[in-house]
DNA sequence: CGTATATTTCAGGAAATTCTGAAATTACGA
DNA sequence: TCGTAATTTCAGAATTTCCTGAAATATACG
């Protein structure tokens, strides 16, 4: 591997960290790599630089692209595949998060959802279900959350991000002046 | 596996999603059935309904007890060990968040923040070093605002949750009203 | 088309991880 | 302190995942 030391650490944590969220050591040290570079990559470039075999920097890419991690560029006069990392990375992190969504919560709720509609057969089975239920209306609402924030402006939402809990002492405020341009904001159940 | 077809779907399909966000299978079924159940369970109860090595299921309640997913209880009379799930659902979401916070989270920050104090040589590194910058500053603003939710009380926590995006009309406010209870909320750059 | 170049597929070997049983250790009560 | 039952450790077997090179396929250009 023939890079800078400053950029190996880097691809090196990025490599061991992704083994730790079910990504494999390779595939994150590519997106590590596209992620830092000035230019677009072709796989030879990752290759190379990383020592993985060209056929392994394949099924690598793809699979970040299936991620919407990397995005395929055509450099005018090469007609091999250029790979980047989006520019922005809130939009990075977007996307990582509705695919994790739509792949892992997803099929869970859906899960959830049918287990919950069978009948109990006994109290172990009534307990059971019980924690299920509460796992389900969490994640539920969690996600509703998320997809609300999703929703907004970058911008706005590093707001939000930034007042962080003293949001709290604005909220506070709702129901001592009892209006809020636009309409109401419901608190009660689901 | 001589379990009911109900929380057997369950505990598959959670071994199946843990082995997805780098937990093991044997370790993520054995949680999900103490999460279900009505009452502690020892290590011998776990062997039998999961079809373990006694051996394995000690090590998996190891881990999950590093991670403070399960907590260790003593029946009167029985000198076994007994493992149990935190009864409240919003623990368990605190206890894993905190744990992968200092486990993941910490480390990359400290890694960005160490390559951050190089001196970059030349214009790649230059490049590399400002979209660590990027990403450092991205993950110190989400896990500072975790951090300040982490404080909040559950019922204000689910309360904020539930308005979603809605609070940003209250954020907008704000300018309006030129007051908040109990002091002024930044805005500006961290 | 034909050719050169780039990419993908995939079977099998390499590596990493998970799991087990036996042995060692620990904990507790008599 | 001893005896028993429970737990932990750990070397190696079993399994899973990963990676490679060779072959197949695709693509652009003349």
């Amino acid at each position: 591997m023939n890079l800078s030391p400053l950029i190996r650490t880097f691809v090196l944590h990025f490599g061991e960290m992704g083994s730790r969220w079910g990504i494999n050591r390779t595939v994150g040290q590519i997106y590590a790599l596209i992620y830092l570079s000035d230019r677009p990559l072709n796989a030879e470039d990752i290759s190379e630089a990383l020592g993985f075999s060209r056929s392994n920097v394949s099924m690598g890419l793809k699979e970040l692209d299936s991620w919407r991690l990397v995005r395929l560029k055509h450099l005018p006069g090469d007609r091999r595949d250029h790979f980047t990392a989006p520019e922005e990375i809130w939009e990075i992190v977007r996307n990582l998060v509705e695919e994790r969504r739509k792949r892992e919560i997803e099929p869970t709720l859906t899960m959830l959802r049918d287990i919950l509609l069978e009948t109990a057969q006994g109290p172990q089975e009534e307990h059971a279900q019980a924690r299920m239920r509460e796992m389900h209306d969490l994640i539920e609402m969690l996600t509703g959350w998320y997809q609300d924030m999703q929703k907004m402006e970058t911008t706005r939402l590093i707001q939000l991000l930034k007042l962080g809990s003293k949001i709290y002492k604005l909220y506070e405020m709702r129901d001592k002046l009892k209006l809020i341009p636009g309409g109401k904001a419901k608190t009660g159940g689901k």
